[in-house]
RNA sequence: GGGCCCGUAGCCUAGCCAGGAUAGGGCGCCGGCCUUCUAAGCCGGAGACCCGGGGUUCGAAUCCCCGCGGGCCCGCCA
């Protein structure tokens, strides 16, 4: 670039500074070619010729002296240049690729490239909070997603030389919690215990979610009730109209019937229908007020009976699993108003930490944080910390900034309620304003009128207990989309508290939701895919696979084939969930799971590479550094200068020179997704070389040696993306 | 109503912020390759007015404006 900036001003007349401009803004830039009959790096150079206005005759005669003179100074050696060629106004450079190799393949044989990206967070403490599903139900696959974007950035962060400690904010003074609770003692109540062979997760999620399908359908039989006496009063006023001013035979005829109808078993809907279609035939196309009321009645009606149907399925897909739940809570539920009371009873209990209520939820809790902690550790996730949202010290943190917000310029009370007014902030402050953007806030309550704390008043409280408690001087918080007005909030408060520094640091990792192609998932009703099963499912497809092409399987290897299975199933999992730009609404197809095997054939390729080391050194070698010494003896015998690259090869030693900026892309970017891109475009071009150029059966020593060093060091990234990933390294498949 | 995000073949996705040569991959579809380092692989083929319309530019999937479609958020819920 440098012999760019001072050649082409001499070459064609520009001054110096333009030219030096340009690259700055990149509007001159060095980037790969699209095909490697231009070499293998290319500038195209139109926004200056076209500055000198040179005509297109001539592009070729001063392209072509660019070019003599950069292969004329020194800086092309130093570049590894060994020809430059023009074309259409692109400059384009060939590379040599043996001496690069020769740079890289050292670096990672003496492990110094390893340094090298290990220095760049030089220790700096970051604390990454992710996953924090609530503990009322399993993760399903939109918790799963957080949990491994979220792993994977605190994995990307700790390569990279942070000090990273990873936590879960278990969210349990919310509602939910209480949810679930309730149903929790209803079943206990009974004398049912968790069933030993049944994942706790899953049973409380059962527990949950029967618990608020219950409540839904009484609540909807309210509901129904309401509309069946609202379409008597819509008969009687229809009757009246007949009667009266409309003197209407035919609409009173109707009336009667609709009336006897109802008298019968007969679908409310059905006579509403009726009515409406008669005022129709009446009137024509002009609605008048009374059929408009029947018109929304009408759909009113349909609305809570589509409700009342899912809410039927839902109850009869628990009911087959845990008919005993089933049966317990469908008696048990109160009505809703009841429902609502105890519930909210429950919360305040809780939060005034009674002691009976708190070894409830404990208890209860507790249950879901295993399964929790049991499908995590399956996926290679382990918290430094689970951070309860009910723990004294963040309840005294809440009180305090309470109270400090009060004394702010923002802060304000009405009764007992503690109001911060952002929107007064946003039109007064640049920070506040450059928090928000065009997104204008409101005010934020942080404090009801009852005394009682809200989530942001206490996510407030833990994110200065997040600075405190472990010195973090970053927080990055992976967090859905969904909550990003929140998040918002949050730094705004702190900012306007004093805490500027932790404003400014604490950072949204922004995801979107996971849909199911087909259907909404629905914690709520049990409506959701699980991790758990996600993991099954792909560890049956592995073992599926596995038969395809061995169709025997002896009982001895049963068990470590199913543990292979189980290790191919988490790396397509975390693949799948990893794979798609956290931005981007990822919608899945639980029918097309084998088609997202990217994990395993990642590993694949993996196994294969170090199957050909075994080859060459022998059968015992698990991993790269096996061989290290022979390795580092190959290297030092290469004669490089004798060798000609296959473009395979070159491909291979481009991509693994890419390693550390796609790290330090993935954290700047928060695109964790980057490394799993990279990962498999690298097991592209190696199972491309895999297929095409021999290792093993190379007959010329010096270049079997060259690529069993080539091997090895892809074999070192590739394991290091890996675990980068979370991904199980398989030595053989 | 306001705001944020997304929109690339039948489906999924890279490239977009920092504009450059024929828009990369994958799945699925069609046709090939297992006496040669693991065929969970590879090769070939068909398939894209880069949501639409304007603008800026020598050059636009990429930048700007106006639309359209989808998701999410605007609670004294969490």
């Amino acid at each position: 670039m440098r012999a760019l900036i001072e050649t082409i001003p001499r070459v064609i007349g520009l001054d110096e500074k333009v030219v030096e401009d340009l690259v700055a803004k990149r509007r001159l830039k060095l980037a790969r070619t699209p095909d490697p009959k231009y070499g293998d790096y290319g500038v195209a150079l139109h926004v200056v010729l076209h500055m000198v206005k040179a005509p297109r005759q001539e592009w070729d005669k001063l392209l072509s002296r660019i070019a003599n003179e950069i292969m004329g100074s020194s800086r092309a050696k130093e570049c590894f240049i060994y020809r430059i060629d023009y074309s259409n106004g692109y400059l384009n450079f060939y590379i040599d690729y043996r001496k690069l190799s020769r740079i890289i393949f050292k670096k990672i044989i003496d492990e110094a490239l390893f340094d090298e990206i290990r220095s760049y967070g030089r220790g700096e403490k970051i604390l990454v909070e992710h996953t924090s599903a609530n503990p009322i139900h399993p993760l399903h696959i939109g918790s799963g997603r957080n949990a491994v974007i979220g792993n994977t950035f605190a994995r990307i962060l700790r390569r990279l030389g942070f000090s990273v400690r990873e936590h879960f904010y278990v969210d349990d003074m919310g509602r939910q919690v209480a949810v679930m609770v309730y149903g929790y003692t209803k079943v206990k109540e009974k004398g049912i215990e968790p069933p030993p062979k049944i994942k706790p997760d899953h049973w409380i999620g059962a527990i949950y979610a029967l618990t608020n399908i219950f409540v839904s359908i009484k609540n909807m039989h309210h509901e129904q009730e309401k509309i069946a006496g609202e379409i008597r009063t819509l008969i009687e006023h229809l009757k009246e109209e007949a009667f009266g001013k409309r003197g209407d035979g035919y609409l009173l005829a109707v009336t009667r019937i609709a009336e006897s109808q109802l008298s019968l078993k007969h679908d409310p809907g059905a006579v509403l229908e009726m009515i409406v279609s008669a005022l129709k035939k009446q009137e024509g196309k002009k609605p008048t007020g009374i059929r408009r009321e029947a018109e929304s009645l009408l759909l009113r009606y349909r609305d809570i009976r589509n409700k009342l149907a899912e809410l039927y399925e839902c109850a009869e897909d628990l009911r087959t699993v845990f008919p005993r739940l089933y049966d317990v809570l469908s008696q048990s539920i109160d009505e809703p108003e009841v429902f609502e009371e105890k519930v909210s009873e429950l919360m305040k209990l809780y939060e005034e930490e009674d002691p009976r209520i708190t070894r409830l939820f404990r208890e209860a809790i507790d249950l879901v944080l295993r399964g929790f902690d049991s499908t995590l550790r399956r996926i290679g996730i382990v918290f430094d910390s689970y951070d309860w949202e009910s723990d004294p010290e963040i309840k005294k943190l809440t009180r305090e900034i309470i109270e400090a917000s009060l004394r702010t310029r923002y802060g304000g009370s009405e009764g007992q309620a503690v109001i911060v007014d952002l929107g007064k902030a946003y039109e007064e402050d640049d920070y506040i304003r450059s928090i928000f953007g065009a997104e204008k806030p409101e005010r934020v309550v942080l404090r009801r009128s009852d005394g009682t704390t809200l989530y942001v008043s206490r996510d407030i409280a833990y994110t200065i207990y997040k600075y405190r408690v472990t010195g973090a001087k970053k927080v990055y918080n992976v967090i859905a989309t969904e909550q990003n007005l929140e998040q918002k909030q949050v730094r705004s408060v702190l900012y306007l508290l004093g805490y500027k520094d932790y404003a400014d640091n604490t950072i949204h990792l922004a995801y979107e939701m996971v849909h199911l192609k087909g259907y909404r998932m629905r914690g709520r009703y049990g409506r959701y895919i699980s991790m758990d099963e996600l993991i099954e499912r792909y560890r049956k497809l592995m073992l599926d696979q596995y038969m395809e092409s061995h169709k025997k399987l002896g009982v001895e290897e049963a068990e470590s084939i199913l543990d292979k299975a189980e290790k191919l199933a988490v790396a397509n999992t975390r693949y799948l969930l990893l794979s798609i730009e956290p931005l981007k609404v990822l919608t899945f197809d639980p029918g097309k799971l084998a088609e997202h095997t990217e994990g395993s054939w990642i590993q694949y390729t993996y196994a294969r590479l170090l199957s050909i080391l075994r080859k060459a050194y022998g059968e015992d070698i698990d991993r790269p550094d096996d061989v290290r010494r022979e390795v580092t003896r190959d290297y030092d015998g290469i004669d490089i200068d004798a060798i000609g690259l296959t473009r395979e090869e070159e491909e291979i030693i481009e991509k693994l020179m890419g390693y550390k900026d796609v790290l330090v892309t993935a954290y700047e970017e928060m695109k964790p997704n980057k490394v799993a891109e990279y990962a498999y475009e690298l097991s592209s071009v190696l199972n491309l070389f895999y297929e095409k150029i021999p290792v093993i059966k190379e007959r010329i020593e010096n270049k079997k040696k060259f690529r069993l060093v080539l091997i090895y060091c892809a074999a070192k990234i590739l394991g290091d993306a890996m675990y980068v990933m979370g991904i199980p390294v398989l030595p053989r498949i």
